[in-house]
DNA sequence: TTAAATTAAGACAAAAGAGTCTTAATACTT
DNA sequence: AAGTATTAAGACTCTTTTGTCTTAATTTAA
């Protein structure tokens, strides 16, 4: 697995935030039950994400949470790292620790080929880019 | 992380047996201690290789393990299969049970590409193919 | 000002991953 | 035949991941 259930939680309800960024505060209870996920362990994943300021949060009723600025313009990337680290865009496929081009593994230069494009991909893409636009309508629900 | 643990330690650890092939049978104590991986957990994982036939073993005095020829010839992506499963390269980067093509999630064109990639990198390699021939040396200790 | 709705925080629990340890089975050697 | 070296098997432990639950803090609204 690439990214971990907590990650993949993490993106998705960023995601339905960037896809509802015009509409003031959304609930977490909103959130985890369009997307299907545990409410508890939702609010949880958004607050790491609100120590990092990448979004913003209100208590009370009529309270939740949105997307900071900085939240609608954060790299995939960046979002990664702050759940997942990003350790396996750096380290051999295999995990041995000195393994680089001068001492590579027998994976070695097609695994950091393939690892420095996904890396890309995910540094390329932000919220705000990839967030829907009427006529697009990405999947974000399990069902 | 793309690999777990276990399929990094059986990975190397058939690696090694791949870059010995000719040397008979080989002591699992001698793998575990020249690739620095747990002797009892590695017996365990060269088990899991023995139940599919990818290697070989004997007890005893002079015993050990080696590489069948099914084991020589083995794709990695068939390697990581028995260890791992191949989930990582057919699901959705963001979990979403549904995504393809057809309901695509925000990534998944971009993700489907790289993980097909991916995919056919392990399945052009064979232990055979990317063993150590005298002039190359790859990395396969931690040291 | 009180009640209700919401996020915040932290203790707790269940499951999976990673690793250890002990005993059994087997095969070689003397 | 007995002792020793090796793999086989399984119980056990520790850590991390993935949640769950309870209580506190805050904010709105009646």
């Amino acid at each position: 697995m690439l990214l971990s259930n907590k990650c993949q939680y993490a993106l998705r309800a960023a995601l339905y935030l960037a896809n509802h960024q015009h509409d003031g505060l959304i609930s977490i209870k909103e959130i985890s039950e369009k997307l299907d996920i545990s409410f508890h362990f939702l609010t949880k994943i958004l607050q790491q994400l609100s120590n990092e300021h990448i979004i913003e949060s209100q208590k009370g009723p009529k309270g939740g949470v949105k997307l900071t600025t900085k939240g609608l313009n954060i790299r995939l990337y960046d979002l990664v790292d702050i759940i997942d680290g990003v350790d396996t865009f750096h380290e051999c496929v295999l995990g041995l620790p000195g393994c680089g081009h001068l001492q590579p593994c027998a994976l070695h230069e097609e695994w950091a080929l393939r690892r420095e494009n996904l890396k890309a991909m995910l540094q390329s893409m932000t919220l705000e880019k990839i967030s829907d636009n009427g006529s697009i309508m990405h999947r974000l629900t399990t069902e």
